[in-house]
DNA sequence: TGCAAAATAGCACGATCGTTCGTTTTATTT
DNA sequence: AAATAAAACGAACGATCGTGCTATTTTGCA
């Protein structure tokens, strides 16, 4: 018996599935995602997989929720070691571009999902949408910080400023990704500059 | 007889047959397209549609192929009426927003598609592919020539500005079409304003 | 009008999919 | 060690998929 209370043996092969689904997921997409596979994958039968979850989508949106978890540890968090303002929503941008770039070989859940889902409702759009919506908030938050603390001109439009840094990740992840264009990290890190150079006071 | 050589009933029934892959295909995506649902769509039996295509892969190049050029038509042979320089890539920018601005509705093909197959190498990528970089191509030409033309600033790199713009319009696509954030088109908009007014010369 | 060719239909195949169910094995607790 | 609960298995289901065949119908031309 350790200090917390011993995982069950279920917990930990749950764990397991979802760890080898987030990798399928990245690279094939949540739609591609297949209990057939991945049981196989994980040298399990599928009915055992399927049994930890009841259904493909309650399958899909774990993998949202560890996919998002890891975002927030990597992403997130980190930044907030910075003092708020500017500085901060460069540590922002700059651990947003180190996972995107890493992704570039991976692909990223967010943006392959949005496509998938974009016209289809459902408990799985919702967990993806507001995963989303909680990390695109928490930039757009750091960059209202910024202006209150007079960083950013007075008449800076936040909104639009973290539309823009948006902007600039899908472009970085569609050129590098999909058109194999090279030199797409440094346009995507000069046009932030660029934006920072336009909003900034 | 008319005038051109009299349109093969095969040609009608593919073209009929095409036009509703395309709408699938926007809708569901390419990978959604499928033969069956094509079929029953068309009033057809499966292997009557099959049969104008030999595979899959061949139906989907086919759509790309319609796609293509019905983008071509919309966003890039109207803009070559404007006067080479800003004013090309003005028009091209605005045609370029009012065809996604119509697919926020209906989806588009060169960004969903770009998720689908950004690790499937084959035929269909590389057709999606050459499709979305002619276009990308035909506005970083104009660039070019708004460079040229005085229009630009004289250290104002083209690239930089095209993938920018690029990133604008997958910034539209994202955040209106998959979360529905109001404003978004605006937005879009504004960013290329800011663009200009920092190229511009 | 008749005939060859093109177009479409019908049927079946193997594969894969998510899911269900009953059973058996493995863990945990008493 | 016995009893109970949790976990994993194995087989089968209905459905859908792309594709390959062989008929049958429709079309276009002599």
């Amino acid at each position: 018996m350790q200090a917390g209370r011993a995982l069950q043996k279920g917990q930990q092969t749950k764990i397991a599935i979802v760890e080898a689904a987030l990798g399928l997921a990245t690279q094939i997409g949540l739609e591609g995602l297949s209990i057939g596979v991945l049981a196989e994958l994980t040298q399990m039968s599928k009915s055992g997989v399927f049994a930890h979850f009841g259904s493909r989508e309650e399958l899909q949106i774990s993998v949202i929720r560890e996919y998002f978890g890891r975002f927030e540890q990597e992403v997130f968090y980190p930044a907030l070691a910075e003092a708020r303002g500017l500085p901060r929503v460069k540590a922002l941008f700059a651990n947003w571009m180190k996972r995107v770039t890493i992704e570039l070989q991976s692909g990223c859940i967010f943006i392959s999902g949005a496509v998938e889902f974009d016209d289809r409702p459902g408990p799985v759009r919702d967990a993806l949408a507001n995963s989303v919506q909680t990390w695109l908030g928490a930039m757009y938050r750091a960059v209202v910080l910024a202006k209150q603390c007079g960083h950013l001109h007075p008449e800076a439009d936040e909104q639009q400023m973290a539309f823009e840094i948006h902007g600039l990740i899908l472009a970085l992840h569609y050129e590098a990704r999909f058109l194999k264009i090279p030199g797409s990290i440094a346009r995507a890190n000069q046009g932030f500059e660029n934006i920072l150079s336009r909003f900034g006071a």
